[in-house]
DNA sequence: GTCTGGTTGTTCGAATTGGAACGACCATCG
DNA sequence: CGATGGTCGTTCCAATTCGAACAACCAGAC
């Protein structure tokens, strides 16, 4: 490691750029959403992933590893919904150690109600701003980064276990 | 509002790809930073917000403007960096409601030190895995998309008051 | 002057986060 | 079977986050 490379003009441009979009785009949908349904974004990450789960369900510990957030975290966060009543658990029978966390009902009808404003200011926020080809380019270049980073490559994060099937 | 205009396939792997990025690659930055100074991701960014101001200090809510934080968030990371010796706090004499944060020699030191390594995983982790087509894509987009929510476009944030002149 | 409206940074309390430690469990080997 | 190593989700605790309320302050109208 020589002297460090440092980032040009136009990569620190580019590196400002998405973490202060992220920042800001993340801080008005989780106010949109908590207004509009009481729910915070990652509640309504969480019923999402839920909702378009195979059969309305899946591991805690495959949602997490979507989600990208801690084990604890999300831990905390289901039980939140299923206080609520949005989203329910039960462990699997042929591995005792795994829960299953399950969307409602009563859940599938709020992430409908939160749907609409959502993905709406998602467009108008981000999508309607962006060119095609700069869309393209953002699903292409952070799609890559994402997957590299996802395989343990370069650090930590040995998961990628087995694709979790319904269980019974 | 007629009918929600959903997110089409492309749009919505941009959309994932997006997010999914920068939560994998805030979460190796922030564990980089924390093993090898014993920073957080913000602090360092405040740190470096410091570093390249005029002389070495900006308002409270200048920072917090920047760093898309809260006041009170900010006020508390302060405080901490403060405690640690690497941010000195001063009010303005002109406007005795204004408080300037500077960073210390000491701060300096502790900057360049862990500077070398997390601009290096910003450049191995998402610099170089993009072409330079998609970063100037995500530098133009980004920015734009950034540049119009920062404007009160669209929703609160009233902000983008005076320029911040050294006070005296 | 004095009043009013808006700004600034801090304080407070409640909610959330994340890591480490834990207990329960599976799978493999002998 | 008994042991071992690894996985899974939870619990615990300290650190952090955010918004609302607050006190001090500035600026302009009157």
């Amino acid at each position: 490691m020589g002297h460090t490379r440092w980032l040009s003009d136009d990569e620190m441009r580019a590196w400002r750029a998405f973490t202060n979009a992220h920042a800001l785009l993340y801080r008005r949908l989780d106010h949109g959403l908590k207004e509009e349904v009481g729910l915070s974004g990652l509640q309504y990450e969480i019923l999402a992933r839920l909702s378009g789960a195979p059969s309305r369900e899946m591991r805690m510990a495959e949602l997490a590893g979507d989600l990208v957030n801690s084990k604890s975290g999300l831990t905390y966060q289901v039980a939140q919904l299923e206080k609520a009543g949005l989203v329910r658990r039960r462990s699997c029978t042929s591995d005792e150690r795994a829960v299953f966390a399950g969307i409602t009902d009563e859940g599938m009808a709020l992430l409908e109600r939160a749907a609409p404003g959502h993905v709406t200011r998602v467009k108008e926020l981000l999508i309607d701003v962006l060119t095609p080809d700069q869309l393209q380019a953002l699903a292409d270049g952070l799609g890559e980064a994402g997957r590299r980073m996802a395989d343990g490559a370069g650090c930590s994060r040995p998961d990628r276990a087995t694709e979790a099937e319904p269980c019974e």
